[in-house]
RNA sequence: GGCCCGUUCGUCUAGGGGUUAGGACAGGAGAUUUUCAUUCUUCAAACACGGGUUCGAUUCCCGUACGGGCUACCA
């Protein structure tokens, strides 16, 4: 038996993939690459009733954007255990639910939706296990000739596992030690539907058995049926090679309680998905990371980050050294609540260590459709100047100025520095601009309070001036950076136009 | 309701029988800056409660409270 880490993403194409979808991903991910293992995307379709169309693609751009791209999976190239969607495997379920119904371990059930309901309604809590199975229509109340005709008859039927009454379940949870259940607090859950797909419990143990899953890496909403799997696994002769169990404590909602959910993004403000989804069926449009101009690499940071810590200090981390520091065993148990201050602070800090060159390429797809096309230098040096302004890629399109000057004044920015007019001469400026050298902003800054001491204007008032003059409001990058960036020409224009509507 | 999981500053968290309970985000104050942002300094802010065990519990155990999850022919 091989003892490699092979993990699993194992999501339902029923809609747009969670942020907290990603962030399993994410850590099972991690947890492959940190031993060297691998990281399959398994589609886990086999309720077709909810498919969503588009939904199994959203969830392969997804991953791709964030960079967590597994090795073999649907979207990803085919390994020796493909097909990875589930309704692709379909002839491989049956197989073992008869194994299991040979084995004495499951039975076929007849029971209706009508009659299911019927049992519901006449009995407290009712649920199907072994007090009240032999109240319903199956192969253990049935004879085994009914049984039979009611097979060849094709009547719907659905294949039940047979638990047993009172037995404690044991197993070891990564995250959380030893959990154990009793069989009693337990359903006979069915395994196989009607339609001949099986339900999540069988795919998921069949397929993490066959595709040689070591760990499994799941949302802590499993954890009630993991003893369920854990039986499966035994009574299918599998229980010498079950994976081991890692469940994830849940993503919660900032405000109030609960789990984060889809509507809570766009009611908050913020994205709860990584790509911006449009549902196919009510065009309704839900924001996405990308879209709001967050760096894939900060997401990729800062979601790690939300249930799991590295023990240090150190909360920047590059993808490697997030690889290299990962473990389970520093994973949180409790349920974290999204912040989304602390999403924006990792958004600024990764802008803040892009270089001027990568921020233009950010940058320069909006820029063009905002502002219009730009000299690619330009670009640069204009980005580099407002880098430490952004939280988020999208902010450049408050920085218009820097793309185009400002024609008319607003009325309360020309009243803050009208006191200039007089003692300002702008011939005089101009020849002062004639003066500055390309490179040296120290020597602009120095040159700037000279000019204005000369001329009998407070450095406060000429800088103020300059500023509205430059860039049309009152705050901004430092004036000598600016001149530099906009050239004499320009510097001039712009001081010269709103000189003359003072 | 039943079962399972959890509970350290507002938030994300470190720690773990004896600590000034540490960091980060957000917030306050200050410095730097012609402005804003950045940066720096600094302040405030937490072990849910009650019982044990122990010389000593925030840490271990048991209860309670609170929160979350599950309880489908959904995953």
């Amino acid at each position: 038996m091989s003892s490699k880490v092979r993990v699993r993403f194992a999501p339902s194409p029923t809609g747009p993939l969670h942020i907290g979808g990603v962030r399993t991903a994410l850590y099972n991910y991690l947890f492959a690459k940190k031993h060297g293992g691998d990281f399959i995307l398994r589609i886990e379709d086999t309720d077709q009733n909810r498919l969503v169309p588009g939904a199994e693609q959203y969830i392969i751009e997804s991953l791709k954007w964030t960079g967590i791209e597994p090795n073999e999976g649907v979207g990803f190239g085919d390994g020796v255990h493909a097909p990875y969607r589930q309704s692709d495997r379909k002839a491989s379920y049956r197989q073992y639910a008869e194994q299991l119904l040979y084995a004495g371990f499951a039975y076929y059930a007849f029971d209706t939706e009508s009659e299911l309901d019927q049992l519901k309604a006449s009995i407290a809590n009712f649920k199907y296990d072994a007090n009240t199975r032999e109240l319903g229509k199956n192969s253990l109340t049935l004879s085994s000739a009914e049984v039979a005709q009611r097979l060849s008859n094709n009547e719907h039927y659905v294949i039940r596992i047979k638990l047993p009454a009172d037995e404690d379940v044991k197993f070891y949870d990564e995250i959380r030690g030893w959990v154990v259940v009793n069989s009693s607090q337990m359903d006979d859950k069915v395994l196989l539907k009607s339609d001949g797909m099986p339900t999540y419990h069988l795919a998921n143990v069949c397929d993490d058995y066959v595709m040689q899953i070591s760990h499994v890496i799941r949302g802590e909403e499993w954890l009630p049926s993991a003893p369920l799997h854990v039986l499966l696994y035994r009574y299918l002769g599998w229980e010498a090679s079950m994976p081991k169990f890692a469940h994830l404590p849940l993503l919660l909602k900032p405000d109030g309680n609960g789990k984060l959910s889809k509507r809570d993004g766009d009611r908050l403000g913020f994205p709860v998905f990584p790509l911006e989804w449009t549902d196919p069926k009510t065009n309704e449009v839900s924001s996405g990371y990308k879209q709001k101009g967050y760096l894939p690499e900060s997401v990729f940071n800062m979601l790690a980050f939300l249930g799991w810590n590295p023990g240090t200090e150190q909360e920047i981390f590059s993808k490697n050294e997030l690889i290299e520091a990962f473990s389970i065993e520093h994973i949180h148990k409790a349920g974290a609540k999204f912040d989304f201050e602390k999403a924006k602070w990792f958004n600024a800090e990764y802008i803040k260590k892009l270089t001027d060159e990568a921020l233009a390429v950010l940058v320069k797809d909006l820029v063009t459709a905002k502002f219009g096309e730009q000299e690619s230098d330009y670009l640069v040096k204009a980005a580099g100047l407002v880098k430490e302004r952004l939280v988020f890629i999208n902010d450049i399109e408050h920085f218009g100025y820097l793309f185009q000057a400002t024609e008319k004044y607003d009325a309360a920015s020309l009243a803050k520095i009208n006191n200039i007019k007089d003692q300002f001469d702008t011939d005089a400026f101009d020849n002062l601009l004639q003066q500055f050298s390309e490179a040296d902003g120290a020597v602009i800054e120095t040159a700037l309070k000279d000019f204005a001491a000369a001329n009998n204007i407070k450095t406060g008032d000429m800088m103020k001036f300059l500023r509205v003059g430059l860039v049309g409001e009152l705050s901004g990058p430092a004036i000598h950076d600016l001149i530099k960036l906009f050239g004499k020409a320009e510097t001039s224009k712009r001081i010269r136009n709103c000189y003359s509507q003072l």
